[in-house]
DNA sequence: TCTTTATATAAGTTAAAGTTATATAAATAA
DNA sequence: TTATTTATATAACTTTAACTTATATAAAGA
């Protein structure tokens, strides 16, 4: 009964419960699976994007057959969405004390890889160990692993850890090949085999932004397929086609806008694993390039190897 | 009457309307002036806060008859929300497109700048000029001042633009001293008066993180002290205790802190001003350190300076 | 033509969020 | 001392945003 301020139409009032919905519709590439994701129905998916639209005057999704396509402007607020609600996250987690009794670790590793490598499959270790309890920080780059919080952590870069400061197991093979959704290929009346050098010039790039940490780049795959015999291009040069496109600072939201159909994005193969099985990605051509850094689980030595961090530990190297 | 599924005590799932509560919260110092802020009662404010303290099982605030303060965990997640959120209006305001009709003006400043010095007096501005709309995006660090898609900015490093490609006009004298909670001084039993090097030294400091843009610094500042004579210092070192403390990447954070009673920061005069005025910060001693790298204002010159640009051009640099 | 699989809309329900009223507790003023 | 002010907390009732069920629409495939 009381007379509202201007609480409601506040532009600087976030409309925080619209942009999660929104986020998760964004992530699962359809309404259905991002209320089936957020435990609601259809409907309330629907109704909530819809609100969120008319709020932000802005158009976010278009509706297809088949699920829906992010707008430019949605592909903008999808990134700022992952961006922030992984931080928030990852904050929660790091200021949560533990329960007495409940051991911990804590595991520091990209958003792309937490994200489809290990959330898949964690729960088989928390069925194994009841009592310990995993706290994943994920991180687009290496910079505080030299002095975070953490027991274990998966590197993103190349660069060598010292052996004094870290224990070090090596962990996955680096197998790269390009990647990217179906319905690209669709639009451009392509198939995914005998995808070569020149098949990938009629296709958008996604790119990662090139800091020097980076092991992944158009460029470097390039360079790699050509000294392959079976590759038809003169060796030298890389076409200028490899340096245009897209780019994106973290691996988790590139590979998204490849989901999302925005180009093809080279992906490892841990990563894309499952998202190619469940077709939401596919693999362009048979060429594929096996680096000589090998991913690594590191612990820094400055933190005890507590019983639950060893179990992680072998858990993760099996 | 339908079973739910993990939808509630899902640990992934964000509780976004408890965190937006909070953050006002923090930022306004008190649950009560939160409330104002937000246009609920200060009831509903108490009420959620508790609701998101048992949620994340984590000690928050601390409840004093003055209002609140920040625990540790309530810092960080300060921060994080601080930052968060600010991208996600950002991104908004970034994508919404304008209303036919009504002219636009994007002015990109630091989150600081943007808090405490521009938006206590913009509503004169859109009083003077109703059919004009400021798109304000708050940033960090100028590395998108070369690229980004912004009408006017006000850079924060010292490093000069080229006048090729900008427009540059002066627009206030870079003014600095050191400032901290009331609190602060209390509880150290100290006076704001005549705190000299040796006082600060009793004190907890607030650093900015070491960038190479970074105007402000308490190194530089016990340095550019040391030179006026009545300086009781010796000239060449800076004391140990000048290069430890608290650092955060932004300066809005820090101030934050400063604010919370965690430390000494140095003020940027223009935007301590309000601050001082209704005593959420007071200022030390009588020393100040103006710099001889004015603030500016620029604008790109590959855009084009629309009526709309130039009003708000002329408001700022009155 | 009949499923299947998307999203949209309408109408009723529920639970989270908000309000009012009151309590507690500390500091301040009379 | 006793009132006043200013802060947060709690109880009980109210509102409304969010959610559900039911149904519609539209396109693709069997």
């Amino acid at each position: 009964m009381c007379a509202k301020l201007a609480s409601s139409k506040d532009p600087n009032r976030l409309p925080l419960h619209g942009l999660a919905v929104f986020e998760s519709v964004a992530r699962n590439g359809s309404m259905s699976s991002a209320a089936k994701a957020l435990g609601l129905t259809q409907p309330a998916v629907s109704q909530a994007l819809k609100k969120l639209e008319q709020q932000l005057e802005v158009n976010l999704v278009m509706r297809h057959r088949n699920g829906i396509e992010l707008t430019k402007a949605g592909q903008e607020l999808f990134m700022s969405c992952v961006q922030s609600f992984d931080q928030l996250l990852n904050t929660i987690n790091a200021i949560r004390q533990p329960k007495s009794g409940q051991q911990e670790v804590t595991l520091s590793l990209s958003t792309a890889t937490a994200t489809y490598w290990l959330l898949p499959t964690i729960a088989e270790f928390y069925q194994q160990f009841p009592n310990i309890l995993v706290n994943i920080i994920s991180r687009d780059n290496d910079s505080n692993l030299k002095s975070g919080n953490y027991d274990l952590a998966i590197p993103l870069s190349a660069q060598p850890f010292s052996q004094q400061d870290f224990h070090i197991w090596p962990l996955l093979d680096e197998v790269v090949f390009p990647v990217c959704s179906p319905n690209l290929l669709e639009h451009h009346n392509l198939t995914t085999s005998n995808i070569n050098i020149e098949g990938l010039q009629q296709l958008p790039l996604i790119h990662l932004e090139n800091n020097p940490e980076a092991r992944i780049s158009w460029h470097a795959w390039v360079q790699a397929s050509n000294q392959k015999p079976q590759l038809s291009l003169i060796e030298e040069e890389v076409p200028a086609h490899f340096m245009h496109g897209q780019t994106y600072s973290d691996y988790f939201v590139a590979l998204s806008a490849a989901i999302a159909g925005q180009g093809v994005a080279l992906g490892w193969q841990h990563i894309v694993k499952d998202l190619l099985q469940d077709q939401r990605l596919v693999r362009l051509g048979n060429q594929q390039w096996r680096s000589d850094h090998p991913f690594t689980l590191i612990a820094p030595r400055r933190k005890a190897l507590t019983p639950a961090v060893m179990a992680l530990r072998d858990w993760l190297l099996t």
